[in-house]
DNA sequence: CTTTCTGCAAACGATTTGCAGCAGC
DNA sequence: GCTGCTGCAAATCGTTTGCAGAAAG
């Protein structure tokens, strides 16, 4: 969390108002479940966000994520495990989709090709419109055993 | 259930092998949720499929979901939603995707079309290989608001 | 100061599980 | 018959919530 480039500050001058838009106010906590989740390169769980943000009750920070997701700042991500995974909103980092694997339950990212990208969306659209439904975003993830399972498990 | 077609009939002398085959029983209960997730065009929940079973206790309910999930029979749909819900396997039907209402929780099937599917195939191929990543399969999830949502809320 | 948070512990609710009797083969 | 399944009720466990004291502004 050195942060030599300054790159949580502007984060957090992003988040702020945003926040402050929806009544909320960026407190310690909140800061600190951004910070854990910009210190990372794939979703986590609350277990994972606990045990990297030092002292926090986890009821807050059940309390908190839910607040951030209104807020439009993080993201939940069902995998099917037993846990939820949160990363912060691709509008402050990138879009991009996830590896999950059906072994041990973690999530990856990927980022898709510009070439995947456009055909992705030019279809979708197509569907959405045909079908009356009011697209909002997608979802692609990839299943499967990720190379540490593999290794592992053969 | 008039099954004027013998479809169920087929249906049922496919997913009994697989049964047999993961040494369980094709007990009436098991007939009965195959015959009900059948008998839709999406994704059903928990509640859904007792309410259209007759007599069914939810426990069984839940343990048969589980066994015929193992056996690779059924699909189970994470939506976000409170209840999970749950489809034949593509492999008995045929491979499509889904549209994941966020106002009302709805999931229903699209199907996509060829020149997705094979983009979508050459692009995660590539992914995955790159990434040491043992693809089994992908989801694609549409989300947004449904028509009957839509039309009701603005 | 007032309002909104936090932490704790208790409540919730979808899903799982133990057990006694019943059905499949 | 033996084994595996069903139904019921109780237990589990991720997540939510009520409340009293503590920070934000």
């Amino acid at each position: 969390m050195a942060d030599p480039e300054g790159t949580l500050t502007e984060l957090h001058s992003t988040v702020a108002p945003r926040l402050r838009g929806a009544g909320l106010r960026y407190t310690r906590s909140r800061r600190r479940v951004i910070e854990v989740l910009a210190g990372t390169d794939r979703p986590l769980t609350i277990p994972d966000i606990l045990a990297r943000a030092g002292t926090l009750a986890q009821s807050s920070v059940y309390r908190n994520l839910n607040e951030l997701i209104d807020a439009g700042v993080v993201h939940r991500i069902v995998a099917g495990d037993e846990f939820s995974h949160f990363e912060l909103a691709e509008e402050l980092t990138h879009h991009h989709h996830h590896l999950v694997c059906t072994r041990c339950g973690r999530v990856e990212d990927f980022v898709p090709t510009d070439e995947l990208e456009s055909s992705l969306h030019s279809v979708l659209r197509d569907v959405s419109a045909s079908s009356g439904f009011a697209l909002e975003h997608h979802r692609l993830d990839l299943i499967g055993t990720c190379a540490e399972c593999t290794r592992l498990t053969g």
